[in-house]
DNA sequence: CGCAGGCGGGG
DNA sequence: GTGTACGCCTGCG
């Protein structure tokens, strides 16, 4: 039987653990195919230890515990080297848990290992059965009742794994639900469902709407709509964080039950917060937002209006605490029903597109379809290890709380300030994983304090780190490889025809096997990361600066004038020949390849490092750190600086920049500039009491918070600054409260507008007063074209 | 005036 | 819960 791997989890059956593959067989049909776990741990005797010692002691002492199965002795390697280990096989998972714990108390003989391992990872790990992918199974068919698919089987082997790109066609609907509190967040232990839209794929939309008093109805309505539509999955917008523990909590207040799943339980709450609906994939857009840096206000309707699915102010409308009122009156609460099903819609036109990407990203690292939506890259990276530790016979490390020790990284350099022309960007591909493995950065190849003799390390510059040259190790392995898969893939892209659904399939899995080539560095510097080995991730970045270092003294030698450099990146003045030879010459010493990224037509660097923009051929503008591409500051700031932009790049043409800011001034003076360009959006980055100054953004929250808003970390608050007299703080109001005719202009104009307009124009020798003065704008010295 | 806290975006 | 480097705001002594 094939069938193609949708969601896994264990039962403990009778003392048995029962690992439940559930997914979709070639004609549709939705499937489960059951088999039994292996439950285990590891043992690993400490190196001078007697082996058979060690292995007596373990048996005997096992040999008291009923829910012990047996002990057998396993050649592993662990951090490189080659290691004798027990393997403890038990009944439960809790016995893992229980036994590892004891046995190292009791036998204070060596680590215990891999009891951290959950059983449906393990299973994934044992049996190459990543998810996502379609599995060749012998098996047979069983009778189960209670759970709710096509066909259920009892697997005689175990899958293996068929060669066949494209998933199958999943049935896919989303979800929204609508609450409302008089006065801020709507609250279930008070607030009722006051409706449930429903947007399959297939199938009209629905919307369950209460009478506003009493949800039972609704809510038993949206279950067994759910059951009726049966849905491989599941998406919507923060209902990891909303809707699913709102619906829980209102069931559990109305005595009902939410048995939306494929067994007929309930949702709950699994590994990285997200919640699990067992057979299912419940995917929240909003995690998978934070996989879309170019969205970076992270709304439903940003997200959409990003994706060309609906305009933002369509879907971003009645998301306040006003909304509350309108519910009150019937005519009134037709628009707010209305943008409900439009969210609905939205999320389902999201998730189509989206699908295809995570459902690479989960059969790349082998995480769930849910799972992967939900956990952050650092997770995905130790998903991914894991199974390629598998693959190598290496044990796994368990996380270990450690101290953070900071460390020094790449190197910026200081800007030459002005208008450059003709500059060409020449950066290095993949630099940090060619890094490691050209010098075989690993933790299993990193030398201590041992000594060794010179020849058969590298030794970091700087740092003075050593590195084995030899055998290859664990990063070194898991990136070549990841690198010729990636290869492989682009191959076969090649030869696909663009239209094809082969092609789109393997693009997205040519991304996905991208992204977690490049985060092994900053992984292998994360604390939370089972291979964490900080001296890697710092030798990584000393190789980079050296690497960079010798670039610019490459240019130097060829007479290159180089304007900027940022770590695998040098900006200089474009010289076809000389950049040549510069590529060829750097490829040849560092065996990294490095080619031009882009040539502006003209550039423009203050002083301050990585804040510029560039004209590309195309007439497009690239703006870099600048505040026209900064999250946090207005509308207003934003929209002047990037207009000066454009005039002084592409038409050189300062008295004009000069006029457009005069009359923007203007304008805002006239209260001709809306209200919304004037909010500032600050996040909270931690509780509001947390905070020990007084700074706007946490003023306004205060506000808000008094006012009965619920704010949570990760929050942002738009605020804008108000007429009147005292420090800064205690004049921002949440945007919602104020009125335009409450806003502080002439802060906003020489706090806000003026510097970043003059960070431009004061690069052509510009100053403040001239360019507000009575001076006529045509009268100004102009300064363009000066290196 | 200088330093610290806070935040966001870059490579 | 990938890393570090950086700029620039406001608050505060």
């Amino acid at each position: 039987m094939f069938f193609w791997l949708l969601d896994i989890n264990h039962e403990v059956v009778k003392d048995n653990v029962e690992i439940r593959l559930w997914g979709k067989d070639s004609s549709g049909c939705t499937v489960l195919v059951v088999t039994e776990g292996t439950p285990y741990f590891y043992i690993l005797p400490k190196e001078e230890m007697d082996l058979e010692n060690a292995l007596r002691k373990i048996e005997a002492e096992c040999g008291k515990h009923k829910e012990i199965v047996k002990t057998e002795l396993v050649g592993k390697r662990y951090f490189g080297k080659s290691v004798k280990a027990v393997r403890v096989l038990c009944k439960t998972p809790e016995a893992v848990e229980k036994y590892s714990r004891l046995l190292s108390k009791t036998l204070p003989i060596g680590e215990h290992l891999e009891d951290d391992i959950r059983p449906a990872t393990r299973y994934i790990l044992e049996n190459s059965v990543s998810p996502s992918g379609w599995y060749d199974v012998e098996a047979s068919r069983v009778v189960r009742p209670g759970l709710h698919v096509d066909q259920i089987y009892r697997a005689v082997k175990p899958p293996t794994l068929v060669e066949r790109l494209e998933a199958p066609n999943l049935r896919t609907l989303a979800f929204s639900i609508l609450c409302m509190s008089e006065k801020g967040s709507p609250d279930p232990s008070r607030d009722p469902v006051l409706a449930i839209t429903i947007a399959p794929h297939q199938g009209r939309i629905e919307q369950l709407v209460s009478d506003g008093r009493d949800d039972r109805e609704i809510l038993e309505t949206f279950t067994s709509r759910i059951g009726e539509l049966d849905p491989d999955v599941i998406l919507g917008y923060g209902q990891n964080t909303f809707d699913w523990p709102y619906l829980i909590e209102r069931a559990k207040r109305q005595k009902a039950r939410l048995p939306v799943d494929r067994m007929g339980s309930e949702p709950h709450r699994s590994v990285y917060g997200h919640i699990s609906v067992t057979g299912r994939a419940n995917i929240d857009l909003a995690d998978v937002s934070h996989d879309i840096p170019e969205v970076k206000l992270k709304t439903l309707g940003s997200v959409a209006e990003f994706l060309q699915v609906a305009k933002r102010v369509d879907i971003d409308r009645f998301q306040d605490a006003h909304a509350g009122e309108l519910w009150r009156s019937l005519e009134r609460r037709r628009p707010l029903l209305e943008n409900q099903q439009r969210r609905a819609e939205a999320s389902l036109k999201i998730g189509r597109i989206l699908l295809d990407s995570m459902i690479q990203m989960s059969n790349v690292t082998g995480l769930p379809l849910d799972q992967v939506a939900a956990a952050a890259v650092g997770h995905r990276v130790d998903s991914y290890l894991m199974m390629q530790a598998y693959r190598l016979n290496e044990l796994i490390p368990r996380r270990t709380e450690q101290p953070y020790t900071p460390y020094q990284g790449a190197t910026v350099l200081e800007p030459k300030p002005g208008v450059h022309e003709n500059v060409a960007v020449l950066d290095f591909t993949s630099m940090y994983p060619n890094l490691m493995i050209i010098n075989n950065l690993s933790p299993d190849s990193y030398v201590g304090d041992e000594s060794i003799p010179d020849g058969e390390v590298i030794v970091a510059p700087e740092v003075g780190y050593r590195f084995r040259r030899e055998p290859p190790g664990f990063y070194r392995r898991v990136l070549e490889y990841l690198i010729a898969i990636r290869r492989d893939v682009k191959q076969r892209l090649e030869k696909a025809d663009p239209n094809s659904v082969e092609y789109r399939v393997l693009r997205e899995r040519e991304k996905a096997i991208k992204v977690v080539t490049n985060a092994c560095y900053g992984y292998a510097g994360w604390v939370g990361a089972r291979w964490y080995v900080r001296e890697v991730a710092e030798s990584a970045a000393a190789f980079g600066r050296a690497t960079l270092r010798r670039v610019l003294q490459m240019a130097e030698s060829l007479g290159l004038a180089v304007i900027y450099a940022d770590t695998d990146s040098v900006f200089v003045k474009y010289d076809r020949s000389k950049i040549e030879r510069l590529l060829r010459e750097v490829e040849s010493e560092t065996g990294m390849e490095i080619k031009i990224d882009k040539i502006y037509i003209r550039v423009l660097f203050t002083e301050a490092k990585k804040k510029y923009a560039g004209l590309l051929p195309n007439q497009t503008l690239d703006i870099v750190g600048l505040e026209a591409v900064r999250g946090d500051w207005p509308n207003a700031v934003r929209l002047v600086q990037e207009g000066i932009l454009k005039l002084v790049l592409s038409n050189k043409n300062i008295e004009e920049a000069v006029e457009f800011l005069r009359t923007y001034v203007q304008k805002m003076r006239l209260g001709e500039v809306p209200l919304s360009d004037f909010i500032v959006w600050k996040t909270l980055i931690k509780p509001v009491e947390a905070y020990r100054v007084k700074t706007p953004h946490v003023e306004a929250a205060k506000t808000l918070l008094r006012d009965g808003w619920n704010l949570k970390v990760g929050d942002k608050v738009g605020f804008i600054i108000v007429k009147g007299s005292g420090r800064l703080h205690e004049r921002a109001r949440p945007y919602l409260m104020a009125s335009i005719d409450q806003v502080d202009v002439e802060y906003y104009i020489s706090s806000q507008v003026l510097p970043a307009a003059m960070r431009v124009l004061g690069m052509f020798g510009l100053k403040e007063d001239a360019v507000l003065g009575s001076a006529d704008a045509s009268s100004l010295s102009r300064y363009i074209g000066q290196d």
